[in-house]
DNA sequence: GCCATCAGTTAGGTCACGCTAATGGTAGCG
DNA sequence: CGCTACCATTAGCGTGACCTAACTGATGGC
């Protein structure tokens, strides 16, 4: 079983390629917060152990292995995630925080256990699909990608936790959480902001922070 | 903070201090299963950190900071065991082995809103007390150092665990669970067992194991 | 009184994981 | 073409945590 070192660069990299980012040594040491020659050192132990496929020059790849391994760290990190907000009622950041230790603490017994208790959730929090249970919502685009009209929040993408934590504070104290209807009002094209109106409220946000929010057009 | 090893050596101290073992370097590895070289560096870097005192030669004692750590290490394992067996029906065994896991994992944050979400359990589900929230039952004894009479089980020694898991297995078949009241039957000096009834049963324990059990007398 | 045993330490080695400083490529740009 | 940027790697180092083998010091048995 990969060291906890190793499970956080198999979660980072399923994150980044899930946002349809290239993962390269560099992004993923800004990601993991470590040196370059560290993330160096942690991709020849992981390619030692199967996780990489060794074609693709720079560009870094998981194999069959490591992909599943991935998925499993991240289908527990978002299990807990729901069991942290709901049922001991922490808020977003901070079960955040916690399930990204506890992911690596518990086994696949404790992790279906928990996945029955919970009523058999079908994402996070934040509307992510769980890996094995569920999948992304189909037609859904990047709120910052809208150009006119309504749209449906589906999720909050994993990177913006990363990012800027505060950033899931301000879109839940402003009710952009799956599910939440809303219409856009205006896109700013030289501020690069874009207003958009949900729950009554009228919102700006920056282009950067629309491209963190996922949303199925109407 | 220490690390998750250094905090299973707290743990480890606790538990032998519980039993009212002298704690070496030799029980250590033995407990831990590492060699001794091993411990000793690893106390050497407790000691550095503050955690041993540096008096009482040999053997091995907790400063109040490390007294606190330990029982913090403890507190939340047994949170954690209640949690794993009364919402996840895991079974005693199994739930001992993702405690351990799982209890270098949690914040305090996530231990307090567990512990009230439970209840505020009175102990473990062997009846091991709550650090910091219950104790001992005053007026236990060992079942092994009972001689006739009647006692009501009140918990089952750490020790056990480690030592031997499959005995947990055994005692809570035999239905021999804090709170079972029992009668002893006949202690035999020769072999070193004794006869006990409980829940309209024969058992027949080892010295050994009867020195696992604690009971308090009528 | 000596010897065997056991406990603890020293010596010396490995691996994972982190760092900084310096080197080697590649790629865009003037 | 050459320069600058950026990227990845190498070199070299430290710490934590593990190991075996070998030494030392106390202790109990005969």
């Amino acid at each position: 079983m990969p060291s906890e070192v190793i499970s956080r660069y198999l979660e980072a990299i399923y994150y980044m390629r899930a946002e349809g980012e290239t993962v390269t040594n560099a992004r993923l040491a800004e990601w993991l917060s470590v040196s370059r020659p560290t993330v160096t050192a942690g991709l020849r132990r992981m390619a030692r152990d199967g996780l990489l496929r060794s074609d693709a020059g720079k560009e870094v790849l998981l194999t069959a292995e490591g992909e599943g391994k991935a998925a499993a760290i991240v289908r527990r990190h978002r299990i807990m995630e729901r069991w942290l907000t709901d049922a001991l009622g922490l808020d977003w950041v901070v079960a955040d925080e916690e399930a990204a230790r506890l992911e690596h603490a518990i086994s696949e017994v404790v992790e279906n256990r928990l996945y029955e208790a919970l009523g058999r959730p079908e994402s996070c929090p934040h509307g992510n699909p769980i890996p094995g249970h569920s999948e992304a919502v189909a037609g859904e685009v990047r709120l910052a990608g809208l150009t006119r009209g309504r749209a449906t929040v589906t999720r909050i993408s994993e990177v913006a936790e990363r990012e800027a934590p505060s950033l899931l504070h301000y879109l839940h104290e402003r009710n952009l959480v799956p599910g939440t209807r809303l219409t856009l009002v205006e896109v700013d094209r030289i501020g690069n902001t874009m207003r958009i109106s949900a729950a009554d409220r009228e919102v700006t946000l920056s282009r950067e922070t629309a491209g963190k929010v996922w949303v199925l057009p109407e």
